[in-house]
DNA sequence: GATCCGTGGGG
DNA sequence: TCCCCAAGGAT
């Protein structure tokens, strides 16, 4: 079997010399711990979403909402503005509740263990424990996709994920101590990332290849097994493109549940198979093509039409640049089509 | 436990 | 082109 103490040492040692430069990561030799606001936020950024969408993000919004309290006091239609294109927009619509609740009633002070911090609106197993590694350097079994992937390929574990998961998290408990707990989960995530690779893993580079039983099994890319996911449905929609004839778009604050929650979006029709085509309002539409998008459980085809319109109803009507960079990327794209045809 | 919830890049 | 999937959470 792996030897675990062997493995903490090596990957410690391996993380002193190869941890990643990131935007929310405090410089090697900085004074005291990483501020637990840019924890938070960048822990709740990387949900889901890669290193590189991610940064940009977190410049502007720690340039723009530099503590906690600053954020609390944002208005929410600033917030899903500033998340647009980052996407699955609950987590801006909790980021927010959470911001809140932490300045209203903690003082603006983020609670320092995991089961206060577990309490916040969008913070789940994985990111109270990683805040409280993190941030305050508990000894938190800090469990990401990354620690189920290497966990999965050292113990060789057979178990297809999702049903492995608990098995992957007792192993990953079994490294944590009170040593470094914070350097630790960054080691074995920052492993996951750039060594212990979804794909072609690069083993020659590992600091555990002599303890990975994945490894010595000679396939390491095999782990973790995963279940066959279910195939994605298609739908279609109609999207309605209104411009006034100040150039302003007609654009609706999409309900706070279901999809694209609580962001701005143009009025559509439903997705289904068959959507009804019936415009918003009476006028001289006008098809101006369609776009493709995906999303994690269908695909879309939205078909744009377009009309001159007179501002007004019960509508929020902005600039094509405002409107385009408030918007969800479905709704950019069939805003980038209706420009094409010169209608503007 | 199963489902819903975005996006963009890489193989 | 198509498929995979990335520092998950809520219901």
């Amino acid at each position: 079997m792996p030897d675990v103490s062997l493995i903490r040492s090596e990957l410690l040692a391996w993380y002193d010399r190869h941890a990643r430069s990131l935007a929310w990561r405090a410089p090697p030799g900085a004074e005291g711990r990483t501020e637990p606001y840019r924890v938070w936020l960048s822990e709740v950024m990387l949900q889901q979403t890669t290193t590189p969408h991610a940064t940009p993000y977190f410049q502007s919004f720690t340039a723009r909402w530099p503590t906690v309290s600053d954020l609390a006091a944002a208005e929410d239609g600033e917030v899903m503005a500033a998340w647009a294109g980052l996407g699955y927009y609950a987590r801006a619509r909790n980021l927010l509740a959470c911001a809140r609740a932490v300045a209203g009633e903690h003082g603006g002070v983020f609670p320092d263990t995991e089961a206060d911090l577990l309490a916040l609106p969008g913070v789940g197993a994985y990111t109270a424990a990683a805040v409280a590694a993190i941030a305050f350097d508990r000894a938190a079994n800090v469990v990401d996709g990354n620690v189920e992937r290497v966990m999965a390929r050292l113990f060789a574990v057979e178990t297809p994920v999702p049903p492995a998961r608990p098995e992957l998290k007792r192993l990953a408990g079994l490294f944590v101590t009170d040593e470094r707990p914070g350097d630790w989960a960054q080691a074995l995530m920052d492993l996951g990332a750039t060594v212990c690779r979804p794909k072609s893993p690069l083993c020659g580079q590992c600091p555990a290849a002599g303890q990975c039983l994945g490894l010595a099994s000679g396939a390491p890319e095999r782990f973790p097994v995963k279940l066959k996911k279910a195939e994605r449905p298609h739908r279609r929609g109609f999207a309605f493109v209104m411009i006034d004839p100040d150039g302003q778009v007609a654009l609706e604050r999409r309900p706070d549940k279901g999809l694209l929650g609580g962001m701005l979006g143009l009025p559509t029709s439903d997705w289904s198979a068959s959507p009804d085509a019936t415009p918003p309002v009476d006028g001289d539409w006008r098809e101006a093509g369609a776009v493709e998008h995906v999303f994690t459980h269908f695909s879309l085809t939205l078909t744009v039409r377009t009309a001159r319109v007179k501002a007004g109803g019960d509508y929020q009507w902005l600039g094509l640049e405002a409107a385009r960079a408030a918007l969800p990327t479905v709704f950019a794209k069939a805003l980038d089509r209706a420009g094409e045809p010169a209608l503007i």
